[in-house]
DNA sequence: TGAATAGTGTCTATAAGACAATATCCC
DNA sequence: GGGATATTGTCTTATAGACACTATTCA
């Protein structure tokens, strides 16, 4: 029966990958997809294909995120390869988790609403670094189960997000080109879970030498607007 | 050719490991066993195994540590997955690879002097958590090449060890049980590379929380003798 | 002019580095 | 006592949080 299968793609390896975004509303999403298939089948889980024979573990998440959720271009960072021998009923499988950054504005409306697709707020019942599974909410406000150990895997996802956050330029990729630091700091606060002092998130911006002055301004605010900024290249 | 060993095993998967040890002298050290097939054959590589089918993948590495390293109980943490398509001409494989941190006493001088394995000091050559491969010499002081990409993999363990070091118990790992805090600060500075300020290590240390006193010191030192502390249980 | 957020200046608390002084062991 | 390292105390410096104040836009 997998004869032709085994030709193309390693039987025994996939790749899962945990799309992170962070709403207006600072709340941080997934985007899952149904199974069509036992086990789990009807259940919702991350993005994942089978590994091709010709192609890396990495292109192999990038066409996940291109097949499921119609999205080239992302952030992409490996991130933990679970393997218990009892993980899955088709036998023996090997499964490699990426998570992938995207702004909020480059997810296309069809995915977040289609029959076998959907985007999902993400809330975490534990703080810091600590890890664990967190819990999906639809849009109707509804818990989702998901399938495998993808709520643990999503937590891991987070877990490794607050940890590099601080000295690396991830939240950036969650941002549009320019941005204010305040639309920096909202992003921050999703993902660590906590209210942030702005003065010193200010001055430790600025101090890291990540972002430049675009020279511009924000329009069409009623308030004073704010400079814009953007990622400084070659860092 | 591959039947029986296609029943057993996963055809493409295969767990390495990164065993890190730091000698009296500060150096970082690793365990390599010389590969006896193809591809590289005669080179030395990193301790590894095919992982078994109804084992898990840290199962697989604590069988790697034990047959080829002799050694049980050990600290072992997941790294990263490599696979990209051209890395083995056997066929696809992907491979997983580990950390391990034992105390330098533990490693049975059986297997630093074995015709089939070594122990070898490691070379950085950046500094940071810049990563990238590092070199390996030989007890007699002659570079040894590495099969694969293992020295770049080595030097993605050192990475990561320097990023979780200060804010994990890992440091502990490559100490006995009882150690001094002057100790502990040679382990950590063998692992960043760079020299500590004794006083603030030790403020730090005593105020992270992570160890306690035994009430017992050194003895037969020729200067006054450093009170032994050791990792507080439960945390 | 008023509402609302951007941006600046200053004070305080905390942690790390530097350095000096004292303590304790073995010979 | 002398050599050697452990341990403690104090001062200085860098950084984050708190808070007050000024700036700038649109309605």
């Amino acid at each position: 029966m997998r004869g032709k299968f085994a030709e193309e793609y390693l039987p025994d390896v996939t790749v899962d990958v945990v799309l992170l975004s962070v709403a207006p509303d600072g709340a941080l999403q997934t985007l899952l997809t149904r199974r069509m298939n036992e086990p789990h089948k009807g259940l919702f889980a991350l993005p994942g294909v089978f590994v091709g024979r010709r192609e890396s573990l990495q292109e192999a998440a990038r066409r996940a995120l291109r097949d499921k959720g119609g999205l080239t271009d992302v952030f992409l960072e490996q991130l933990f390869t679970s393997g218990e021998p009892d993980r899955d009923l088709r036998g023996r499988i090997v499964s490699v988790a990426y998570f992938a950054l995207v702004p909020i504005a480059n997810i296309e409306e069809r995915f977040a609403t289609a029959a076998d697709t959907q985007i999902v707020r993400i809330t975490i019942p534990w703080t810091g670094e600590k890890g664990g599974p967190v819990r999906a909410i639809s849009a109707r406000g509804a818990s989702v189960d998901l399938a495998f150990d993808h709520s643990e895997i999503i937590g891991g996802a987070i877990k490794r997000l607050r940890g590099k956050l601080n000295y690396t330029p991830l939240g950036f990729e969650l941002l549009p080109k320019n941005f204010t630091l305040y639309d920096l700091q909202r992003i921050h606060e999703a993902i660590l879970g906590r209210a942030l002092n702005k003065d010193s998130f200010r001055r430790r911006i600025l101090a890291s030498g990540f972002v430049e002055d675009t020279k511009k301004k924000q329009t069409h605010t009623a308030h004073r607007p704010a400079v814009l900024y953007r990622l400084k290249k070659g860092r």
